[in-house]
DNA sequence: GTAATAAGTTAGAGAAATCTAACAAAATTT
DNA sequence: AAATTTTGTTAGATTTCTCTAACTTATTAC
């Protein structure tokens, strides 16, 4: 049984892998906002435990093991965020300070319940895809808004930052995954543009905004 | 805030004093399964933050601010519990555990919405009433099905003992709360009763099983 | 009312997770 | 290639929560 604070580390070890590839111990003293010595010496104790190959100075990599128990963790994560705005209608950008909490409980039934009143579920309410049962997961190939062209139409499928700043922002614009977007303009001097959705024919979203923003192409 | 063991303690303190009225060291220990001199130290610790009123030797007791601490917490679990049971379909003889676990999340909106799609219960899947907003729990005077006459018909309230093993022996018996019991006999000799309700005619109770069912009379 | 037992405290230590300060290695810049 | 900066490690300390051993106080038994 892995403790919390482990749990986190691996997690987080799990994550940026999957966004950067590499992992070192100055990225994940940043995510987890806990100094330097104290990562190494957790690395040293989860190596340990066989969940990390770790070696001085060489990048941190999970071992099968940490993979699998990373993916459960996350899996746990992400069907707690589903069932929150599924089953309890909270807002997407209010659920994944509570998933943190969550994804720590340990009860397989709890989940696998979860689970089942969802319909077995393939991605969390962000787009992220849910791990299976044994902690692995495939992403889908999708675009960033941002490199769309003009006159294009996509589907919106996953945000990239799940900050509930963000998250508020789209919802006053009414964005929802699964929304249809055509791409009606880009401005050339900061790569702004211009879509129509729904009931909105012409709403401009910033760059900044376009890279957060994952599509799929019709 | 108090860390997640501060509020084990909160809880035993608020637990044995509702069931016992005195609180002393040897028990808490027992309840928490922490040795004695652990729970010296947590008790001037939580003395030190005005939730426990402590002097040497004395019995424990909680302050108006522990007692509303430990309350809250406790209405979360209960709460909890009635969620699982209500909403998640799990049985109440598996709630607890969980429970134990997810009263300590924080996040103030996630226990709201529990207790708005629940719609406001007053007590949990086992009888036991959840405490208000304020951590005030207002306890209904039961009697033991045990203390009983023949020939009473009585309404089934609660459950003293939440143990599993216990719920499960009720669940074989088909007992559930605001089942309508009729008392047919009592046996003299080891003072167990049989009884009547729903399709069972007559089914014999030992006096350890109904000294744990509290009964409301008709 | 003394002896025995139970309950409670003090003292000291250990595990887990964290930190700061100082040093070492690797990467980058010039 | 030397200097500088970034990255990573070691050493030692701190906080929280726990324990055991030894001692003290209170209660119960005789
Ligand atoms: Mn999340
Ligand atoms: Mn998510
Ligand atoms: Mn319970
Ligand atoms: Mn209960």
């Amino acid at each position: 049984m892995n403790s919390l604070t482990e749990e986190n580390y691996l997690k987080a070890l799990f994550n940026i892998a999957n966004e950067t590839g590499e992992v070192n111990v100055a990225e994940l003293s940043k995510r987890l906002e806990i100094k330097m010595p104290t990562v190494t010496s957790m690395m040293k104790k989860l190596s340990e435990k066989k969940l990390v190959h770790y070696e001085s100075y060489k990048p941190l990599q999970l071992t099968d093991k940490g993979k699998k128990e990373a993916g459960l963790i996350i899996r746990k994560h992400r069907l707690t965020e589903m069932f929150l705005v599924d089953k309890m209608k909270l807002g997407w950008e209010d659920v994944h300070d509570i998933a943190e909490q969550i994804e720590h409980i340990q009860s397989p039934v709890f989940f696998e319940k979860m689970d089942e009143l969802l319909g077995y579920p393939k991605v969390d309410p962000h787009g992220s895809p849910i791990p299976d049962k044994n902690g692995k997961v495939v992403w889908k190939e999708y675009n960033k808004l941002s490199d769309c062209k003009v006159g294009e139409t996509v589907k919106l499928a996953a945000v990239i930052n799940t900050s509930s700043g963000f998250l508020k922002f789209l919802n006053t614009r009414e964005m929802r995954l699964g929304l249809k977007i055509k791409i009606k303009s880009i401005e050339a001097f900061d790569k702004s543009i211009t879509v129509s959705y729904g009931k909105h024919q012409a709403e401009a979203l910033s760059n900044i905004v376009c890279e957060r923003l994952l599509v799929e192409k019709q």
